[in-house]
RNA sequence: UGGCCCAUGGUGUAACUGGCAACACGUCUGGUUUUGGUCCAGAAGAGUCUAGGUUCGAGCCCUAGUGGGCCAACCA
């Protein structure tokens, strides 16, 4: 037996410590709380992840409870569509419970601590409370209602629960302390009275009880050894820890509350309220879009049980923030398509190619291998005859050597087919290239360096197929106080492209997954219909090759830096220093890549001077060449020395490097 | 003039009771390849926010600072 110890995460180590000091496994249970107030997104995941996972090693029980004590915002839509999410990433949940289902044993215990007077009536307004609760930094002071006579208050609470006054005239708080440095234990609210109908309970309540006082009692209710949960309820494990205090008996097993880090991704949001907003605003067709970050949207698009599980996995749990890269999801993603999804050919932008030596009648069909990752995938069949289509990105006139494919005079292989020469083109009257004339040769076993993708335009089917984009422009848009996420949207997220697919695909099923050789990874969306298909692409392949830029009118020949390391290393730095060293308002502020790419787009060589001198007078002079280098980097004139040596210098010492920017950077 | 939490390559996480900072993504090279995919081989990239302290020895312990986050809903 090899002791190989594996790395456990800072909850794990919670649990083995437990362990160790006497906690049974059979005592070990987990929960997983949402509120039914929306759909589940991939922030949600982790920390289904993170409780079920524990489940699984444990072989211990995880409860799914709704959080339900808020009946103006709960439905059962919602609670049936987190079920089926749960269920489609794969748990399985030892009990299906909710809140309310606690509601009299909260308030029986709530009774309680009124006769043990710890908590009391209180009949101000909101606005009344809210000025005696104190700020961060001041205490609060009492309120008058806080010594009535628990006589009164049994009798109004019993009288809120029966209905006999208005919403917002009286709640129950805790009697705790209004000068405690944690201002959640500054006298909580325990109930309040709402009249509204509650998806489970109807009309039985008129109070309905607080998440704090709610949450722990429930985990206590039934016996959650660890409840786990994200780091913004930090604060509440005080209160969660004093509410315990007043039910808890000593033989039954007190729940710790402990905290990890939610997760954010890249280029996207997490937030219930703002993706509601895009459902709302028709931003996205749905929760389920699959531009969305939900675990409905995520469905859609392609993703797999098993990718989001892994990403989940890699990503980890710990106490910091984070934002996660994109790029580790669409890993994990291809990882797990790459084995399983049947290769297809489809051709997106198409232009056509006429095989002049090939009969005009003839047709083959030839073998095509479904996927060289998996043997048992076998084979099928494409049609081949005298007019394909191609990718018009596929074919140039003329091209250096570093272009693998059609070029007029080069041979290419046709992918399962025959390899083609270009011989010439035909183009309309805009110079628009409308037909490439090839002659084909069956000695296949030639070496040639690219492979092209194709399809037989007579036997092709036409698809449509949805194109995603990142639905942000910005790396983390809900983080700018000042800044409306709404304003960073993309507006190019989504691209609607009349693709033509290989005949072997027209009876594919809704969910169904291909890889469309070179391109990605596509599935059959649910708007498809029999005779219309519709193809959501998941996500593209990786892509080494580097398009060339544009030619600019620049020196014929400047080479692109071979490494542009150094490059992407120094922007990286300057978007460092632009958030650790600007104290400038935000919208002030350029300090993302893409903004930095974006203005290098829009600012020429020989604009720089004035830019930088307007830009400095706004901006400051520091923040201003640290943009101008941004730029300069950005259209590879690495050749400038000076900037080469502040980028050394740069590397050497992150600190150093605003000292050293202002003194070698003349423009 | 508060309380609490956090700080390790570009990103995310490891590093046991102090003992050569590791893994994954990303980036770059090369090889194989009827996908510029996959796969294989390799490389660059941090000396652990700063300053002190304890110690033979500190990413880890202590103190102070700096930076970031959370906390003032009859939301969860």
């Amino acid at each position: 037996m090899s002791e190989e110890r594996e790395s456990l995460n800072f909850i794990e180590h919670i649990i083995e410590e437990d362990l160790a000091n006497g906690m049974s496994r059979d005592d070990l249970r987990f929960r997983f709380p949402p509120e039914p107030n929306g759909y589940l997104h991939i922030g949600h995941t982790k920390a289904i992840g993170i409780s079920f996972g524990l489940g699984e090693k444990y072989n211990a029980p995880v409860n799914l409870r709704f959080d339900d004590t808020n009946p103006t915002k709960e439905e059962q839509e919602y609670v049936d569509a987190i079920k089926e999410d749960v269920a489609w990433l794969g748990y399985k949940w030892a009990n299906e419970l909710y809140s309310s289902d606690y509601f009299q044993q909260l308030y029986d215990w709530a009774v309680q601590l009124i006769k043990e007077g710890k908590a009391y009536i209180d009949s101000q307004t909101s606005e009344a409370m809210a000025e005696q609760k104190g700020t961060p930094t001041q205490p609060g002071v009492d309120g008058p209602f806080r010594n009535r006579s628990i006589e009164e208050n049994l009798d109004l609470f019993e009288r809120m629960k029966n209905g006999e006054f208005d919403e917002g005239t009286h709640v129950l708080r805790a009697k705790i302390s209004m000068q405690h440095t944690n201002m959640l234990m500054r006298d909580p609210i325990m109930y309040r009275i709402l009249k509204k109908h509650h998806h489970r309970t109807g009309n039985d309540w008129c109070i309905y009880p607080m998440y704090d006082w709610t949450h722990g009692e429930s985990d206590y209710i039934e016996s959650i050894s660890h409840s786990l949960c994200s780091l913004e309820f930090k604060p509440h494990r005080e209160l969660y820890d004093w509410f315990l205090d007043q039910v808890v008996e000593p033989d039954k097993i007190r729940p710790k509350q402990r905290e990890f880090a939610r997760l954010n991704l890249s280029y996207t949001i997490m937030s219930k309220r703002k993706l509601l907003r895009l459902v709302d605003d028709r931003i996205v067709s749905g929760w389920d879009d699959p531009r969305m970050p939900t675990i409905s949207g995520l469905r859609r698009r392609g993703y797999t049980p098993n990718a989001i599980k892994k990403f989940i996995e890699t990503v980890g749990v710990a106490k910091r923030d984070n934002i996660i890269d994109v790029a580790l999801l669409e890993f994990c993603i291809r990882e797990d398509l790459n084995k399983i999804a049947p290769r297809i050919m489809a051709v997106l932008d198409p232009v056509k190619v006429i095989i002049t030596n090939y009969p005009e009648d003839k047709e083959e069909w030839l073998d095509a291998e479904n996927n060289q990752e998996d043997e048992s995938a076998g084979f099928r069949k494409v049609p081949f005859s005298r007019e394909l289509y191609i990718e018009r990105d596929d074919f140039k006139e003329q091209a250096n050597s570093k272009y693998f494919r059609l070029a007029l005079g080069q041979e290419v292989r046709l992918k399962n087919a025959y390899i083609i020469k270009a011989e010439n083109v035909v183009k309309d009257t805009h110079g628009t290239i409308t037909e490439i004339h090839c002659t084909y040769s069956e000695y296949t076993t030639k070496r040639v360096k690219g492979t092209l993708h194709w399809v037989s335009i007579k036997h092709a089917i036409k698809a449509e197929v949805r194109e995603y984009d990142r639905l942000f422009m910005d790396e983390s848009p809900d983080t700018h106080p000042d800044k409306d996420f709404m304003e960073l949207l993309n507006p190019e997220s989504l691209k609607i492209i009349t693709a033509f697919v290989e005949p072997s695909v027209k009876d594919a099923q809704i969910g169904d997954q291909f890889q469309f050789q070179r391109l990605g990874y596509f599935n059959v969306d649910k708007d498809s219909t029999a005779d219309a298909l519709v193809f959501n692409k998941t996500v593209g392949l990786r892509d080494s090759w580097v398009k060339e830029k544009p030619v600019e009118n620049k020196t014929e020949g400047q080479a692109q830096p071979r490494n542009n390391q150094p490059q992407r290393k120094a922007i990286d730095v300057i978007q460092q220093l632009g958030k650790k060293y600007t104290n400038l308002p935000e919208d002030k502020q350029l300090k993302t890549k893409s903004e930095i790419q974006e203005l290098a787009k829009n600012v020429s060589y020989d604009d720089l001077k004035p830019w930088f001198n307007t830009a400095a007078k706004k901006v400051g002079t520091r923040i201003a060449t640290m943009i101008t280098l941004g730029v300069l980097l950005e259209q590879g004139l690495d050749k400038n020395e000076e900037i080469n040596a502040f980028i050394a210098s740069g590397l050497e010492d992150k600190n150093e490097l605003l000292v050293a920017e202002t003194k070698r950077i003349s423009i």
